[in-house]
RNA sequence: GUGGGAGUAGCUCAACUCGGCAGAGCACCGGUCUGUGGCACCGGACGUUGCGGGUUCAAUUCCCGUCUCCCACCCCA
């Protein structure tokens, strides 16, 4: 038997119904801030994830499906082409292929498919679902603004809140710019690699990932989650320290916003993300029943990327939802099951050869009077019927036989009360929608 | 990429310890019941025991390999 491969899956009804009202909450709730939604390509050019995601980071250097296309003609060299691992840079790509900072300040969302070679486990499969929003423009048309960064967030509440997502935790950081962070990853690099006056290093006792990232990325030794590491990682230099200015004020004007609002957050000094374009505003937002795949949203700003593809300066901020992951918090949401349980009205069962036909026209008229119709089929005996619209969960079912169809009056019969009547043609979808 | 657990009917699970015809419940199909269902009874189909190899007269069972899922690490959403 052919199966879905390692680290894909089929999503059946009616699970595909609460993804259908994620996906519907989603998009009222970003209308009303004012995104609009885009589509890009779901492969890119390799190059485009490499400078936009970096090419240090986990996703890039063994995580991509990567492969050469081949060239036009058998001489041109092929290119080199990736499954999209992610879409903001996919976004910001298009951002600036198309001139949209000349339109103006941009507010993008997308709902789409991402692919990552990891090793599939709970919430975290190979081809996943992300929905996705950015606001990215000119300085000049306020993208730097941390009312950009605490609508965002707002809107993040709101939506969560909507989907009926209980006991959802906001982590908030600001993980500096190009002028402060580096600093501040000097100054972290000397306080683990320095020996002390016994001649060791603060790294050489901590974990072997740790060993390594104080030489590769400093930032990330951070979010150790080693307990026996925990103590070391407390001595080290605080990034909140090591702001500048512009960075500090710009963090305080989004809690602010956040305060003013009601909105709760944790400050979480050691939230660093792994994707390299992040500046200042870093955020994640976890929720408890999602095992160690905890975080159901991440983002932040990313005032460099688009300078980093070779656009023009276009600061923004941005977020990605792990979709797979919201719809596992949902399991138990109302919302979402009212919404997956939509039944059909009535179901028409043909009595009888040759009804086929005008029971099809028969429905046909209902639906087309706004009605969710099923049909049964002439060949069905009566029994048959009954138990087909008992599966679909029908509220009435409509018998059609020669007799109902010479009168062109019909039996609606209400499924869970036994309860019949006969109702001319004319006024049948008006019974039904009662 | 690393470590651990698990794969038997569409689903939930027995049988495996100690090798001897692969089973139950639910679901499915048909009938009793020819145009009024849900119940009941009777009958039917249920399977390459994840896949491949080995040991054996005989393997779901023991051994080896492999694949997939789950859990954790890692990473991230």
């Amino acid at each position: 038997m052919i199966k879905a491969v390692r680290g894909t899956r089929d999503l059946l009804p009616p699970e595909t119904g609460v993804w259908n009202f994620v996906e519907a909450t989603v998009r009222e709730v970003f209308r009303a801030y004012n995104f609009h939604e885009i589509r890009t390509p779901i492969f890119e050019s390799t190059e485009l994830f490499a400078r936009g995601v970096g090419e240090e980071t986990d996703i890039v250097s063994k995580e991509m499906y990567t492969w050469e296309d081949r060239g036009r003609a058998e001489s041109d060299k092929g290119q080199s082409l990736t499954l999209r691992p992610e879409n903001t840079a996919g976004v910001v790509r298009a951002y600036v292929e198309h001139k949209l900072g000349d339109r103006g300040l941009q507010k993008l969302y997308y709902i789409g498919p991402q692919f990552r070679r990891e090793r599939p486990q709970k919430g975290r499969y190979r081809q996943f679902y992300q929905i996705g929003a950015e606001v990215i423009g000119p300085t000049a048309a306020g993208s730097e603004s941390p009312a950009r960064d605490a609508e965002v967030l707002t809107m993040l509440a709101d939506l969560l809140d909507r989907l009926g997502v209980r006991e959802w935790r906001l982590e908030l950081n600001s993980v500096g710019c190009k002028d402060c962070r580096p600093r501040f990853n000097e100054a972290l690099r000397r306080a683990l690699t320095e020996p002390d006056e016994n001649g060791v290093t603060l790294a050489s006792q901590m974990c072997g990932d740790c060993q390594r990232r104080a030489v590769t990325n400093p930032l990330r030794v951070l979010d150790c989650k080693v307990p026996e590491d925990q103590p070391m990682i407390a001595t080290l230099p605080r990034l909140s320290d090591y702001l500048d200015d512009g960075c500090r004020t710009h963090f305080a004007g989004v809690t602010a916003v956040l305060d003013a609002l009601g909105i709760a957050y944790t400050r979480n000094e050691r939230l660093v993300r792994g994707l390299d374009y992040y500046t200042r505003t870093a955020f994640e937002f976890t929720h408890g029943a999602l095992g160690a795949q905890n975080a159901i949203l991440g983002g932040g700003r990313y005032d460099g990327l688009s300078e980093a593809i070779g656009g023009p300066p276009a600061p923004g901020i941005g977020f990605a939802i792990g979709e797979d992951r919201l719809v596992m918090t949902l399991a138990e949401s109302a919302a979402a099951a009212g919404y997956a349980a939509v039944a059909p009205v009535a179901y028409v069962a043909p009595l009888g050869a040759g009804m086929n036909a005008p029971a099809a026209k028969l429905v046909r008229e209902l639906r087309a009077a706004g009605l969710v119709v099923d049909l049964g089929d002439e060949t069905f005996k009566i029994k048959k019927s009954f138990e087909g619209a008992e599966r679909v969960s029908a509220k009435y079912i409509v018998i059609c036989g020669e007799r109902e169809f010479a009168a062109d009056a019909f039996n609606v019969k209400e499924l869970a009360t036994g309860e019949q009547v006969t109702v001319p043609r004319t006024e049948l979808a008006g019974k039904l929608r009662r």
